[in-house]
DNA sequence: TATTGTTATACTCTATAACTATA
DNA sequence: TATAGTTATAGAGTATAACAATA
C-alpha cells in the first residue's frame, strides 16, 4: 500500500506561481520522520525559551539529568544512552565541570574510565529543571489527552528501541 | 499528575560506580521530546544511508520535494512550511541550482521574489527519492501496524500544528 | 514601513580519524 | 587487541544582525 501521496508528480501541477495558493505538502506530511522532526523542533523551541535562565540546551540537560540520577556514570555510558559519539561529549563535560555542576572522579574499578558526579549545585539545577521540563512537556502536548500522550511515547519507542 | 519519574533525586542513589549496573533513564523516557528526538535520529540515519547515492540530506530533499510538487514556490514559502530561516535557505538553493536540479525564474507578480522550479533532472530525482523514502519509512516503522502508524502521525501533528 | 532575498557571522550538533592510557 | 577518553577537524543545522531591492 502506498503512503497516500494524494498527488502524483506527473499529474498537472497547480498554476506555476500564485502568491497565496495552497501548497502541496502531502508527501512530507505522510512521513513519520517529517512529522516527528517538526514536533521535536516545536518542543525544543519551548525548551530553550524556558531554560534560558539556566543556560541549558536539551542535550546538555539530558546529560545533567543522567549524571544526577546515576552518580558515577561514565562518558561511555552517557554516549550509549543518548546515542552520542564520545568525542562530542568531551567539550560538554568540560563545560559542565567548569560551571561546577559536576565533578569527575577516577573510576574505582577501571583506570581508563572517569566517573561523573553531580555537585550540590548540579543536583539542585536538575531538580528545578526536571520540574520545568515536565510542565513544559504537558504544555507542548496540551492538544493530547493523557492516554494519547502515553500512546505517542509507546509508539515512538517502538521505532528507536 | 507527575510525569511518573519512578525515582526521586533525593532518594538514595545506586552504588556510585559499578560498570554494568542498570541506568536510571526514567525521567528522559517519560518525555515526548526525548522519545521523538530518538525516533527522528533513527529515521535520519536510515535516510542518509539510503540517499547517499543521490547526495541528499533530509532537509535538502524536503526542499526538492516541495519545489517539484509546487513549481514556482518561493524561498519565503519554503521557509514557512519547513520552519526554516530564510538566511539558511540561500546556500541550499544555490547548491541545488548549481547541481542543475532547480532553476530560478523571476516571480511574475512580485519583483522581490524568485520562483523556484524543478529541472527535468530535479523532477526525476524527487520521483526516485520519494519512492526510496516511502520504502524506508515503512521499514523504520516496521514495528508498528498500519493503524498505529497513522495514529502516530496524527498525534505528532497535534503537537506542532 | 514591511517584505524578499541576501551576506556575514557564530554557536550547536554530528561525524571521522588519529592518538594515549589502560584493560 | 579492545576499550575509555581525548584532540583536531569538518560539515550540517540553526540563530541574529544588517543590508539592497521592491511592495
Amino acid at each position: 500500500m502506498p503512503l497516500s501521496p494524494e498527488k502524483d508528480l506527473d499529474s498537472d501541477p497547480a498554476p506555476a506561481t500564485s502568491p497565496t495558493r495552497d501548497l502541496d505538502t502531502s508527501f512530507l506530511e505522510s512521513l513519520v520522520g517529517y512529522n516527528a522532526r517538526r514536533a521535536v523542533l516545536q518542543i525544543i523551541e519551548l525548551f530553550i525559551s524556558r531554560m534560558t535562565d539556566h543556560d541549558m540546551r536539551p542535550v546538555q540537560f539530558s546529560v545533567m539529568s543522567l549524571i544526577a540520577r546515576n552518580p558515577g556514570i561514565t562518558s561511555r555510558q552517557l554516549c550509549d544512552v543518548l546515542g552520542m559519539m564520545s568525542s562530542n561529549l568531551v567539550a560538554m563535560v568540560r563545560s559542565l565541570e567548569k560551571r561546577k555542576l559536576i565533578i569527575r572522579k577516577p573510576h574505582p574499578n577501571d583506570g581508563r574510565a572517569t566517573g561523573l558526579h553531580p555537585t550540590r549545585a548540579g543536583t539542585a539545577l536538575v531538580h528545578v529543571g526536571e520540574q520545568t521540563i515536565s510542565a513544559l512537556e504537558i504544555e507542548a502536548t496540551s492538544g493530547l489527552t493523557s492516554a494519547e500522550r502515553k500512546t505517542l511515547i509507546r509508539l515512538l519507542k517502538k521505532i528507536y528501541l
